[in-house]
DNA sequence: AAGTGGATCAACCGCATGGTT
DNA sequence: CAACCATGCGGTTGATCCACT
C-alpha cells in the first residue's frame, strides 16, 4: 500500500539533535501538542522529518522520561516481561513508567541478554532426544527455570499458566484449566482464538505439531502423559495474543514469583 | 600518546497497521 | 473496496566512549 516516504525531501537534517533543535521541539509540543507529527517540523521550523521529531520526543524529550540507570527491579521486570511478551518492547515499556521501548531494547541487548546467556552457560541443559533437539536448534539462551501463576478471573476460572521454557522468540506455556480438566482432552486441534482448545498440542516455529507428552517430558524430565494440560507455544508471529498470558500472569501476582537466574 | 576493539545508545530504516477518503 | 496517509514498532546502524595494549 501507499507508504508515505519519510524524509524524501532533500535538505532535511539527519543525525544527532542539537540542543537548539531540542528546545524548538519542546517549545512547540508544549504549546501546540503533537497531533500531526508530519506537519509538526514545518510548523515548528525544524529541518527534520516528522518521524525523527516523534522519535526524539518519545525517546528523549518527553517530560515524564526517567533518566539514569535501570534499577535491579526494573531489570528483573524486563526479564520477566520479556519471558511473557517476547520482543514486544513497546508492550514492555508500557509497564515500565518513564522508560521507552528503545531504551529497554538497548538494555536488553547490551546487558540482560548477555547476563542470561552467562547464567545459562553455567547451567547447561543436555539435550536428550531428537525432538528436543529440534526445538533447541535456534535456542541461544534457554531459560531453565519455571515461572508459574494462576488466575481466578471469572472468564478464566481456575486457570494456571506455567511458563516452561523460553528462547528467542518462542515461549512454551502450559495452561492448566481445572474446569476443563474433566472434559475430553483428546481434542488435538489448534485454535487461534483460544489456547484452551489447544489441548495437548505444541506448535514450534515451523508450525509443526508435536505430542504434548514427548515435548513436555523432554523439557522437564517428567512424564506428562496423563496431564490434562494445554501446551502452547508462541512462535513470535502474533498468531496468539501474549498479552492474554501476561494479564493472567499479572492477575495471579506472577511478578512476585521471579525466576532465579 | 596512539591505536584498537568492544560496549553503549541515539537515531534511522523499513514494514505493519489502522484510519480516512 | 482500494488507495492513500500517518503513526507505531522492531531491527539495525553508526557515532562515540572507554578500557586495554
Amino acid at each position: 500500500m501507499g507508504r508515505a516516504p519519510c524524509c524524501e525531501k532533500m535538505g532535511l537534517k539527519k543525525g544527532p539533535w542539537t540542543p537548539e533543535e531540542d528546545q524548538i521541539l519542546i517549545n512547540y509540543v508544549q504549546k501546540f501538542g503533537h497531533a500531526n507529527w508530519r506537519a509538526l517540523p514545518k510548523q515548528a521550523g525544524l529541518l527534520r522529518c516528522g518521524k525523527s521529531c516523534r522519535l526524539r520526543w518519545i525517546n528523549y524529550l518527553r517530560p515524564d522520561i526517567k533518566r539514569g540507570n535501570f534499577t535491579a527491579e526494573e531489570e528483573q521486570t524486563i526479564i520477566n516481561l520479556h519471558q511473557m511478551l517476547g520482543n514486544r518492547w513497546s508492550a514492555i515499556a508500557a509497564r515500565l513508567p518513564g522508560r521507552t521501548d528503545n531504551e529497554i531494547k538497548n538494555v536488553w541487548h547490551t546487558h540482560l541478554k548477555k547476563r542470561l546467556l552467562n547464567n545459562n552457560n553455567s547451567n547447561n541443559l543436555s539435550s536428550s532426544s531428537s525432538k528436543r533437539q529440534r526445538i533447541d536448534d535456534n535456542d541461544q539462551h534457554p531459560i531453565s527455570t519455571t515461572t508459574s501463576c494462576s488466575s481466578s478471573d471469572s472468564d478464566f476460572s481456575s486457570v494456571t499458566a506455567e511458563l516452561l521454557h523460553q528462547n528467542d522468540n518462542k515461549e512454551i506455556v502450559v495452561i492448566k484449566d481445572e474446569e476443563e480438566e474433566e472434559e475430553d482432552n483428546s481434542n488435538n486441534q489448534v485454535s487461534s482464538s483460544s489456547a484452551r482448545s489447544c489441548t495437548n498440542i505444541i506448535i514450534d516455529d515451523e508450525s509443526m505439531i508435536w505430542p504434548l507428552d514427548q515435548v513436555v517430558s523432554s523439557f522437564d524430565g517428567h512424564d506428562h502423559h496423563d496431564d490434562e494440560s494445554l501446551l502452547f507455544v508462541n512462535n513470535g508471529n502474533d498468531e496468539y495474543d501474549m498479552e492474554f498470558w501476561y494479564d493472567i500472569f499479572i492477575k495471579a501476582g506472577g511478578s512476585t514469583e521471579l525466576p532465579e537466574f
